[in-house]
Parts: structure tokens; C-alpha cells; sequence
DNA sequence: TTGAAAGCGCTAACAA
DNA sequence: TTGTTAGCGCTTTCAA
């Protein structure tokens, strides 16, 4: 059994402001002035308080300074805790932009998950206040996270866009990209296609299959509902959805999304259709995962760490009281690869 | 272009225990019992406070109310920032675990991610002062991690093993768990196995390797270090290494991990060779991509969660200065399926 | 250029 | 049972 040392609490032992002050034989605030460079003083002091900090390895108090001006120095990062194994590397690559930056600045992130239907992570950091701000990592359609978040009065921004008003939003231009992505596939004679898609209470998942709409209308093709597969939230829907497809002998299935298109090439592959002889695929974000398949898939590419970074440096700025956009749109790349040849 | 409004700070309106204590004529100290319950406080003041609370929508600062008793109600989730899509699943189970634990006791969860050779941001979640405590999601044979860790003075739980003496570790057995398996494999009549492992600086790999070890020889099958494959940290390594097993003509490929196996999978149904009609495949962790595979994979079953849970209960009490178990095992399951038939 | 003092919002001895 | 007071460690006016 292995138990704490009484005698060593996080303040242990640990140098104060006030003790380099009576160290040196100078006042508190000359000490706090020459950390912070704030105020005028003059360089000998100056020098003489940092070297005694170096030489002590002093390292103020972040909540003391917090509580006395009204920061945290924390952002909150909002991220669903139910999203699939598919899903969690484009949120992981996200978190690593926001850390990034924030780490910049010395801030650091406070993580929450948010499950459908629970709000109570979000309101917990809310209601707790150790954040100076928000970042909502995904948005729903008629998102309650925003709503909560519009009414608890902290600066927050989202990654993905929202129909709600006055909504700092950072997003990759979804809407484009899959149009862009689609016409390209009719350019080069695919006139039958398919789009299967997951959860459509996903503004994401709205906005793609609006480009791919958007796209099959410009490439003159008639739009066929009947090939549009929406809300495909397990495998088995998926499944059903591709069956279907293929009995109605599209050319290419466009998937929405990752989850979706390593569930589509894995059946294709189990029951012996080849890619792209026989039927070909898309898919509306690129992953690893889809890039080392035989063939690799045709596919938009985002980059999420920029889209956390653009995320964290937007809302430290809005902390900042500068003005900032309320839409900031991303750009992407479309990569045409072996699947859709 | 938006703006924050700048008489909207964080303590913006924000109701004070100074401004309870006024309305109702009480002392700050009061209203102060009131919320903790600690101290005498007679039952007709306690629920008039808590009553004007809940009216008021009243939310201490946790900020101030840490300064006040040297805690921070936050613990620091380390958790290495480099590691593949495939493990990253494994690390977010462990956290939605420590999570739950965390917002049980009203604690929060501050995110540091940390790289090979840089150290940086563990620093700096020691130098802050932030957390109260910190759990590293993930242990090297020779862990500067687990040095800095051992030098700040802040109590810490490692997820995982260590060689280092005093340090706080929560694990799953996998020397046992990796024994068990492997030796079932042989009672089976398997008498060649390759063993294809990643990074053996992971104090995991090498329990998985001494498991295995250990598995070969109480199966009496004389260990064969020629189909022993270590430190495949890319997939050049592991096709490498199960192209030199397929020569060696082994019955059975046991993967040391998710990726490796999914790696493995993937080229033996790409070259047309089937599991497991020609070669079987074990895996010593389970993942949802080995268990939606045609035909699932043989695998060690452990619980991410579970770990998250353990370690933060752990880590909770620790710092609340119980005695808490140096080690704590737990559990796992071997799952027989169709891929060792 | 520096110091004294008040205050951030809360807790906890100590008194009453 | 309640109030008074001092403090947690830092920032920031205001004076000197």
C-alpha cells in the first residue's frame, strides 16, 4: 500500500511571490511587475527577480493569478463521447491543432464528452466556470449543445457550421467539396450514382449530400431519390442501403463518410464485386484507412488539425475582445484515385 | 465580424457568496456551510441559503474555492499524442472511464497529449499547477515520463506497467492473459506460431512477449526465436515480418496487437490466403475491426473503460490520502473465434 | 521606479 | 449555531 506524504500538498514547499519578495527585499508587486513585464521598472530589478526565479525555479500560481484577474487560462473542448472508432481519429487530429495553439498561449484544455441527449458535460463546464471559453467540436441540425451554449454567457466557438444565429463557426466548405468531388465523377461519364450517408441530424452529413445534389444537377444529371441513402446509422443499414444500390446497378457509390465507405469496400470485397471494375467508389472523406485499400479511394481531403488550430486561435482572439469572423470556411482538396477509374 | 461584449466577462452578473450573504442577512460563512454542509449549521438557515441558490441559479468559482484549499478539482489526462488510428480508440474508452469517475467527484479532466523526447507538455501541466493529480495513459520500458512524473511532486497513477519502484500502476494482466491464450493455441495442436510485435520500448509489448514466451514453452513447444518479431512499428515491418513467417510455413500468426493484426488480415486476404483454412491468426487485443472481420479473430478481450475507471478511482482516493494498492491487475477474457479453428 | 493595500471568491480557525 | 477574521497567491490601483 502506497499513501500520500501528508506534509506534501500541491503547495509544498512551494516558493510564492511573496517569498522571492522578502527574499530580495522588494515588494510583492515589483515582483509581480517584473514577471509580467506590466508597469514600468527598471531592468536591475528586473534582471535581479528573474534570475532569482530561474535560479529557485519558481513557477507562479496559474489559480491565484486566474482569480485575480478572472481568467482560467483553460478552453473547453466539447467532444461527442459516443461517436464511432471511425470517427476518433478526426477528432483526435483536431484536439492536437486546439492543444497546439493553446499551448502557445498557455492555455490549457479541459476536456468534456457530450453524449445525445446528455447535456449534463457541457452544463458541468459551464456551471463550473474553469473555462475561458468553448470549442464545440461538431455541430447536430438543431444542436441543443449551441443552445445551451448561446444561453451559458461564455465565448464559444464551433468546428462545422449551424444554422443557429451569432455562431462563431469554423468549417471546411463541405458543401463545395462534395460538389466539386461529384461533378468530377459525372465529367468522366458516371451517369448512375449512389450516395449512402449517416445521420442526417449531422449539419455535416446535410451539407454533403447538398454538394453531392448540387453536383449531380450541374453535371446534368436527373437527381434519383431513389439512390439517395440517408440516416445509415448502423452497418446493417449500410448493408441494406449498398444491396440496394447494386440492384438498382449504379455505377459508383459515394460515401459520406469513412465509417461508411470501409463498410461498403469490406462487403463489396466479401462478396467478390471489384473496385473499379465493377462497381466504383467515393467517398466524401479520405482516411487512412481508405488511402492504403487496393485500390486507394477516390476522396476529399481536410485537414483537421488546421481546423482546430483555426478553431483555438479564432476563440483565444474573441476572448481577446478583437473582432473575429463569424464564418471561417476551410479549404480541401479532392484526391481521384484507383477506385474510380 | 463578431465581437465580444467587453461588460460581459466571466464574472459578468455572477452571483458572490458576498452577495448571498447580503440578501439574506447572513454571513459569508455561513452561506459558505450552507453549500459544503461541513460544520454545525441549523437545518432552517442551511435550506433557506440553498433555496435563494437554486432560486438565483447560483454556481460557486471553483477557481476561487481551489485557491482557497490548494486543489484544483482537475486531473491531468496524459495520454501520448503519436499513437496510430488504431490505438486511439483504446486511449478514448480509458478516458470516457476516467471521465466518469472524474464528474462523479466533481472533478474535471485536463488534456495534455505528449510526443516522443518532448516533454514539453507534461512540464507544463506540472508547472502550472493545475491538476490535482495526473493519470499517464501509457508506460515505457525507460519512461522519462514516469521520471518527471517521479520528480514533480504530484501523486500520479500510470495506466499500464512500469519497472520504476513506487509508482502507482493499474494494468490488466497481460503477461498472464497472453500466457493463457498461447497455450491454448498449442493445446489445439498448434506447434508453430510467429509472434509479430510493435515498439518494445512499450512496457505492454513486453509483457505480451513474455506472455507468449512463457505460453510457448508450458506448451512444451521449444520457442523459436527465428518467428519472433519485434519493434514492427510500420507496415513495411509487419509485411516483412509475416512474409519471412509465411516462409518459415508457421500455423499461426499471433498479432501482438490491434493494428499489427489488421495489418496482417489485410494481406493475407489480399494474396488470396485464407484463415483459417491456410494460416490462423490470434490477436492479443480485441478491437470492433477484428470482430466485424470474416471470420472474426481469436483475441484477449480487456476492458478500456474499466482501466480509465480503476485508475481515476485510484488516483482520487490517493489523493485524498488513503492507502491505495501499488498494482492492481485486471481482468481479461479470451475470446475464441473462427480465425484459429 | 517602487511599495502599500485592497481585492478576486472562497474556506476555515477562532470567537461569540 | 453563527459571525469575524485571516488567508489562499496573485494583480492592480493609488501613493509615495
Amino acid at each position: 500500500m502506497v499513501q500520500l506524504n501528508p506534509n506534501n500538498p500541491l503547495d509544498g514547499g512551494k516558493l510564492t511571490i511573496a517569498d522571492i519578495a522578502e527574499a530580495l527585499g522588494v515588494s510583492k508587486s515589483t515582483v509581480s511587475r517584473s514577471i509580467s513585464g506590466k508597469g514600468r521598472i527598471s531592468e536591475d530589478t528586473r534582471t535581479k527577480v528573474l534570475d532569482f526565479i530561474a535560479e529557485h525555479d519558481y513557477k507562479p500560481n496559474q489559480l491565484a493569478r486566474g482569480l485575480a484577474n478572472s481568467k482560467t487560462y483553460n478552453i473547453g473542448w466539447i467532444v461527442p463521447g459516443d461517436s464511432d472508432n471511425d470517427a476518433l481519429p478526426f477528432f483526435q487530429r483536431c484536439m492536437m491543432g486546439v492543444e497546439e495553439i493553446a499551448a502557445a498561449f498557455d492555455y490549457d484544455i479541459l476536456i468534456s464528452l457530450v453524449f445525445d441527449n446528455d447535456l449534463s458535460g457541457l452544463q458541468r463546464v459551464i456551471n463550473n466556470r474553469k473555462v475561458d471559453g468553448i470549442i464545440l467540436a461538431r455541430t447536430l441540425l438543431d444542436d441543443p449543445n449551441v443552445k445551451c451554449l448561446l444561453e451559458g454567457e461564455i465565448p464559444f466557438v464551433v468546428i462545422g457550421s449551424t444554422p443557429e444565429k451569432g455562431v462563431i463557426q469554423i468549417d471546411n466548405d463541405h458543401v463545395a467539396a462534395c460538389k466539386e468531388l461529384t461533378s468530377i465523377l459525372i465529367l468522366k461519364g458516371i451517369r448512375k450514382l449512389a450516395f449512402i450517408c449517416g445521420n442526417s441530424n449531422h449539419v455535416v452529413n446535410q451539407s454533403r449530400l447538398k454538394g453531392f445534389m448540387d453536383g449531380v444537377e450541374a453535371g446534368g444529371v436527373k437527381p434519383d431519390n431513389s439512390n439517395i441513402y440517408m440516416d445509415c446509422d448502423t452497418d446493417e443499414d449500410i448493408e441494406r442501403a449498398l444491396d440496394e444500390a447494386l440492384r438498382n446497378k449504379v455505377q459508383c457509390i459515394v460515401c459520406a463518410d469513412d465509417h461508411i465507405c470501409y463498410t461498403v469496400i469490406n462487403n463489396l470485397n466479401r462478396d467478390g464485386i471489384s473496385i473499379p471494375g465493377d462497381i466504383k467508389v467515393a467517398s466524401f472523406y479520405n482516411s487512412i484507412l481508405l488511402d492504403r485499400n487496393q485500390p486507394p479511394i477516390t476522396s476529399l481531403q481536410y485537414d483537421p488539425k488546421e481546423l482546430g488550430m483555426t478553431a483555438c486561435r479564432t476563440l483565444l482572439d474573441y476572448i481577446d475582445g478583437q473582432p473575429v469572423n463569424e464564418k471561417v470556411m476551410l479549404s480541401y482538396e479532392v484526391m481521384l484515385k484507383g477506385s474510380t477509374l
